[in-house]
DNA sequence: TGTACATCAGTGAACGCGCGTTCACTGATGTAC
DNA sequence: TGTACATCAGTGAACGCGCGTTCACTGATGTAC
């Protein structure tokens, strides 16, 4: 990778890759400039070079976080296809792939207690993200006789929750400690259980 | 109360009162004990006549939460009365009852990256609490048809699950920013319609 | 192809700060007589 | 009731540390001629 020489080469993809290890490892308030420029093995001060400070490394990776949070469900959606259903539970599954392969993003994004305003670019990225749960879940509600459809907005903070405390409590080394089932079931059965009472799938599937 | 003196009176409690306040302001990363002190109108120093240091004052902060959450949730089920899924119900929102009035401790047990075997104290506190919740799971899946009977220990993670997403995202300051739905509507709602999936509550309930 | 030079990424020393923790101490409190 | 004394909660100064950030600098790189 040529880190030979004076010059880094790619110091600002270093220092963010070094920034993701430590938020993953110790959290967004463990995460210090210092010890992400001693992993990039650069002097404290260079960073400077290439971030206005410590805020604005952590908001560059949750923007990140939120482009690849966007395309990768949107790519799992595929504009509803082949069913809203399948979409939808599509969708689901990206998320904790998400939250499972980008752990330092998840972090960044959900637990830094970043405000989604902080630039008006991470207030893109995260509306482009959540636009998508919003869009799978309105989509399938559509299915549901109008008489008991829930409002759109509720049936996907009802989903996000779910995909949110499954991520929190069984899919990282979180306090319950070992998980009682593989998060991605956890996830598979509760959605699905949740989705019979709304009557999108058949009682006993 | 009587900080009149020399003697502060009651400094273990002040100092665990004001830890809770930062706790819930700035996380249990953004929590020192310097400002505990100062907030208790006391020298840093004398934290330690009352405590080992500052994990060990994190540690008692769990610990009494998970006693109070344990009373609050056994209280709430009474023993499974009127009826199975009432009692079910009543500890759910004893869960979030707590997670609101509380924010103080539910932080310093979930989210502070604590291991809930940090002392045996904790872990027996964390254990009678997590029990009710299993306790009323278990016991409410007794009227599911055995053959399409979750196992009570995924039962019990989905509600958890959905109570802690709810919690983290829609209840605090979060990242979605604004809530959707009050929480509390969120909650009942969303195990609404997942006891429905179940055939625990009628179809068009 | 070779030389002069502008650019600018990274250095290294320094800063002020607040942290957790220790230590010898002091003086208010409560008890024994 | 009054005095002597032991207890021990809180003080205040000090420590070493790592933090984020600044600054003048240096020297490798790449371009212009």
């Amino acid at each position: 990778m040529g880190k030979r020489g004076y010059h880094h080469g790619n110091l600002r993809e270093a220092l963010i890759e070094a920034a993701l290890k430590l938020i993953a490892q110790k959290g967004p308030q463990g995460f210090t400039l210092s010890e992400a420029a001693k992993d990039a093995e650069v002097t404290p001060a260079a960073v400077y070079r290439h971030f206005a400070g410590r805020e604005d490394l952590i908001v560059e990776i949750a923007v990140q976080g939120f482009e690849i949070f966007a395309d990768l469900m949107e790519f799992a959606y595929d504009d509803g296809r082949p069913s809203a259903l399948a979409a939808f539970e599509a969708t689901g599954r990206a998320y904790l792939a998400f939250a499972r392969r980008y752990p330092g993003h998840y972090v960044a994004m959900f637990e830094s207690g970043l405000s989604l305003n902080a630039t008006p670019e991470l207030a893109r990225a995260a509306a482009r993200a959540l636009a998508v749960i919003e869009k799978a879940a309105a989509r399938l509600s559509e299915h549901i006789p109008a008489a008991k459809r829930p409002p759109p907005a509720m049936f996907s903070a009802h989903v996000w929750a779910m995909s949110h405390g499954i991520v929190e409590l069984f899919a990282r080394g979180a306090p319950g400690g070992r998980a009682p089932f593989p998060p991605e079931d956890l996830l598979e059965t509760g959605i699905g259980i949740y989705l019979r009472g709304l009557g999108l799938l058949p009682p006993d599937a």
